[in-house]
DNA sequence: GATGAATGAGTATTCATTCAT
DNA sequence: AATGAATGAATACTCATTCAT
């Protein structure tokens, strides 16, 4: 299985457009797409709101644009991470690592924004399934490779790298909710545990 | 271990309030807080805007009111799930169940809302933390049970409980990340075995 | 010149219109008439809002009441003052001292109120215009009292009442306007001397 | 003594903001701050409700640019009228007559405000007090001059200049109160006779 | 005499967006 | 490439007031 990097990258960029998208990835992760306002966009950014419709046709084109950028970088960490070793599991563990620091430190958008989508959103609902694979197939693809070698079972891989991508972003939520200083190490430790072995009891089963 | 519901549920309500905490459920399921328009809440309640604010002092405490309603359905809910079974793993099946029931009929309200939060919404962050338990210790109870039971590993009760929940909701973004007609019951056994058994080949471990 | 004490007083007043009437004092004193705020008042007064409405038509005619009742009691207390001394000389200065007294104690509402009015509020101008005696005649009659005995100058009482009483207001602003700790009996000293003398210099003229 | 004008007026100023200001000035005279509406403000000005919120960050902002530009105005009329005689009498004379030309015209928007001022309102209490000078210096600096070339008597120039725009702000109310057509000169005459002179019977004293 | 519920019209303010420069 | 000026529509919220009880 060879995952495709998403192709339609922005052929250029130039440095103010990228201050805007950097200004709009911290406000839609801390106030969601509702919740970002062009002002404040410009005030972050330090550019006047008219710039911003200089460089991006409105908020939503905005909006796509941070999207496709985090995916892409999103995308490129992960398969980074995984390619850092050669056993399903150890990929399996830089994967988790990476993605639980790409939530932790640079708070992705995805997710603070999949909730904010009604049923009306149909525009944006397929541009997200069209680009899914970035958050979900490297993961899948090392199930498969796992499953293949023999070290995993052979689960339904699409279902369990969403189970696995859940189990993470559940700690980041953890951490909001526990305002915990619980060290991230113990964090993926759970989590692959969990992931791996389960909660049954050996003995028992 | 005994899991306390919450008492301060408020003592008297009309069935005016009803409505509008009924229209606000819905509408801040779909939109978000940022999202939910008074105005909206308002027109879909059947209720003039002032009345809304009749009923509560602003925007945030009928936000507050909304979670508070959710959380303790919820909790209800899920804690009569567990109580109609007696062992562990049938529980924990209940559980599973209700709670992704729950989110797909209701769209529980609370992780369409975490995303949401900056840094600097101490008050809700606040709120949210002290009545986690509704959404976490039920299930932490069962696997508590279960381990006292012989039949779960011992495992660290309160961040399994947390991954589980994380678990299911990655369904719900599952449904709109696919669009897919999957039935609702290979959810509920994905994500029980999953979480029962990992995805470790026994025969390598 | 015998000075008629309003006639159509409130016949009847039970606790609560006093209580309203308090509370709308204080409120109109600090806020004025666009400031005041039926919801603040029912509050302050410790009733609710209908109840208002139960003794008052609207906020009009509780302003008006205010109003009434206010300048009834200015009245009475500074005829009170100026009947206390039998020179001209006292009963001004006893005034001059009443009136600054009400105008720091009870901050006297009507100041508050006629530089709101536009020129559209014919009802509130007349109101005034009708109860104007209260403020000025009583100062008015002394100024005739004195003129009559050759201790005052001949000049137009009327007037002349009218800048005693400006010059005695200007000095609740000065205490704003300087935050001074000035004793009041400065200002009473101040104001009669200026007003009695002027400020030309005698040898001079 | 040299009065210094106030140094930090808004550098540079669009007709759009001298048209806000303006039409905001005319209402706060009319209707003062609780009943000045950013509606009306937009009609009266022609411009968009949004336009004013360009130019002033909010209302209290918008307040305070319109009394900082009346006070600067007054000012400057008042010293210019001061500066067009050498005699302080004379300077004393041209300054009530333009004051009172003030009140009636353009009717200074500070009197009309400082009565709505509860004890909360700490910053417009230290704006005002910043800048009283504009209102007082200009006839302290007069009275000052009289004392010294000895034509006044030595009063107490700051209380003294106080009590004379008392007076003037007097016969603003008086034309309300009295519904006069009584002409300006007369009230000047008035006005000026009774604050060098007093009304004490010069043959008595 | 007193009030909780309800509201239409209004409040100040912010929204995303356009356009001339 | 960049922006100040401008705006119609929307925002959350308050207003004075009514009415059934």
């Amino acid at each position: 299985m060879v995952i495709m990097p998403p192709s339609e990258i922005e052929p250029t960029s130039t440095p103010s457009k990228e201050a805007i998208l950097d200004a709009a990835q911290t406000l839609l992760a801390n106030h969601g797409y509702a919740g970002l306002s062009m002002r404040d966009l410009a005030t972050e950014s330090g550019l006047a709101k008219a710039t911003i419709y200089h460089h991006f046709q409105d908020k939503n084109d905005l909006f796509l644009s941070v999207l496709a950028r985090d995916m892409t970088m999103v995308h490129a960490q992960i398969v980074a991470a995984a390619d850092s070793s050669t056993a399903a599991i150890d990929k399996l563990s830089a994967v988790v690592r990476t993605y639980i620091d790409l939530m932790r430190e640079r708070r992705t958008v995805i997710m603070s924004v999949l909730r904010e989508m009604g049923q009306d959103e149909q525009i944006l609902c397929e541009f997200i399934q069209s680009r899914r694979h970035c958050y979900f197939d490297p993961i899948a693809a090392i199930l498969e490779q796992g499953i293949a070698e023999g070290e995993f079972r052979p689960v339904n891989v699409e279902k369990s790298a969403i189970s696995l991508v859940g189990m993470i972003n559940a700690f980041v939520l953890f951490r909001v909710l526990t305002n915990s200083d619980e060290p991230v190490e113990a964090l993926i430790d759970h989590t692959l545990e969990l992931f791996l072995y389960g909660i049954n009891n050996r003995e028992t089963s």
